[in-house]
DNA sequence: CCATGCAGTTAACAACTGTTCTCCGGAATT
DNA sequence: AATTCCGGAGAACAGTTGTTAACTGCATGG
C-alpha cells in the first residue's frame, strides 16, 4: 500500500517536518500569534518564500501542529479510560501516564495548553474540535461501565469533559514542575482530585 | 485620606487607564506576546514614547492587567464560597455569579484565560501567584465548614484548586457561548459538574 | 513669581515583517 | 531524450517594530 514516495515528495516532507519542528521549538517562549514566518524559515535554514510551498500562513501551520499534537493522543486516552473500573491503582496509573506523556512530548503539551485559549481563532477552533472528540470518546468508554447504568448521555458527556479538562490541567502542571519534589506534589494532588471526582461519580444520583 | 491628587497626576493616570483599556481591547484578537507598544499608543492617540512614562514594556503592562483583572475578583470569590453549605441552590447561584462576571468584564476574563499559559513568563507568574492566593482563600473558607472536620490542610487545598480551576473553565466556556441556548447548555453542564464535585466532597474519606 | 519637574512630542535609527515576482536546477513524466 | 513540473532561492517592496535623544509646554513647590 505505502508506495515508497519519490525523492521529490520525500524532500518536501522533510523540510515540512523541519518547519513544524522549528516552529514548535520557537513556540516554547512565545505564542503563535507572534510567531513570524521568517523566524521559522531562518531557524530551518531555508528562504522565507519556501514557507508558502507548505503553509498558507503561520496560523495554517498552527492547525497542522494541533492535528499532530492531539491526533496521536487518541490511543492513549482510549487505553487510559477503557476497562472502566475506577480503582485507586487505575487512577494512579492514569496520572503516571499523563506525566510520561508530558516528558515525551513537552513541546506539544505546551503548545496545546497555550493555544487552546490563544489569539489565533482557527487554531482555537481546531483544538476545541479535537478536545470535543476526546470527550466523546471518553463518554463512549464510560458508557460501557456497569457503573453507568441509568446515566443519561448528557451526564456521561459532562463527566467526560470534567475528566478531559482535569487531564489537561494536570499535564500543564507537570510541564511547570521542574524538580522531582514538585513533580511529586503535582502527582499527589492530581491523584486525589481524580479520586474525589470518581467518588462523586459513584454517588451520582442516576436512574 | 485620599487627597484630591493634582491635575498633573490625574492626567497621568488618565492616559495610563487609556493605555490599559486600549491594550485590553487589542488583546481580544491576539495574545500579549504579539502586542506591540506602538500599536497600543496608536490606538490611544499618543506618541509611542509616551508609553515608557507608564510601563517598561508590554510585558510590564500585562502584569498590571493581571492585578486589575484578578484583584477585583477576591471579594466575589469570598462571598461565593463563604457560608459553607453546598446546597444545590448555592451551586446554581455560584454559576450564575460567574456568568454575570463574564458579562461584566469579558475582556478581563479572556485576558486571564489566554495569558495563564501564554508566552510571556512574568505574566504567567503573576497569574499563577494570584490564582494560588485565590485557592488559599477558598481553602480558608472551606475550612470553616463543619463538613471539613477531619480534613487535612493538603486535602482542603486540593479541593480549593479543583474549585478554582473549574471556575476558570466555566468562565471561559461562558465567554465562547454567544447565543442564549448555548449559554444555557454551559450553565447546565457547569452546574452538574460542581454538583458532582460537591458529592465527592461529601463522601471524601476524612479523619 | 520664578525655577524645577515631568508627561508627552518630534525625529531619526537600524532591524525586522509578510508578500510579490522572477528565476534556477533537478526530479518526474512522456 | 526532450519536456514539463515544482520546491526552493534571490531580490526587492512598502510598512512595521522597539529604542534613543533632545525638545516643549505646563502644573507644581519654593
Amino acid at each position: 500500500m505505502s508506495h515508497t514516495l519519490g525523492v521529490r515528495q520525500a524532500q518536501k516532507q522533510k523540510t515540512r517536518r523541519a518547519l513544524l519542528d522549528a516552529a514548535l521549538a520557537l513556540l516554547e517562549e512565545q505564542s503563535l500569534s507572534s510567531l513570524g514566518l521568517r523566524e521559522v524559515t531562518r531557524a530551518v535554514g531555508v528562504a522565507p518564500t519556501a514557507f508558502y510551498r507548505h503553509f498558507r500562513s503561520t496560523a495554517d501551520l498552527g492547525v497542522a501542529l494541533v492535528e499532530e499534537a492531539l491526533g496521536s493522543l487518541h490511543p492513549m486516552i482510549r487505553t487510559t479510560v477503557s476497562g472502566a473500573d475506577d480503582s485507586d491503582e487505575r487512577i494512579v496509573r492514569a496520572v503516571e501516564l499523563i506525566g510520561r506523556h508530558v516528558d515525551a512530548y513537552p513541546a506539544h503539551v505546551r503548545f496545546i495548553a497555550r493555544e487552546r485559549h490563544g489569539g489565533v481563532q482557527p487554531v482555537r477552533e481546531a483544538i476545541r474540535e479535537q478536545l470535543a472528540r476526546f470527550a466523546s470518546e471518553v463518554k463512549d468508554e464510560l458508557a460501557k461501565d456497569r457503573q453507568a447504568a441509568g446515566w443519561s448521555e448528557d451526564d456521561l458527556l459532562m463527566l467526560a469533559h470534567l475528566y478531559v479538562d482535569q487531564m489537561l490541567i494536570t499535564a500543564s502542571l507537570f510541564l511547570e514542575a521542574l524538580d522531582a519534589p514538585e513533580r511529586a506534589r503535582v502527582t499527589h494532588m492530581a491523584t486525589r482530585q481524580l479520586r474525589l471526582i470518581s467518588l462523586g461519580r459513584r454517588h451520582w444520583p442516576a436512574g
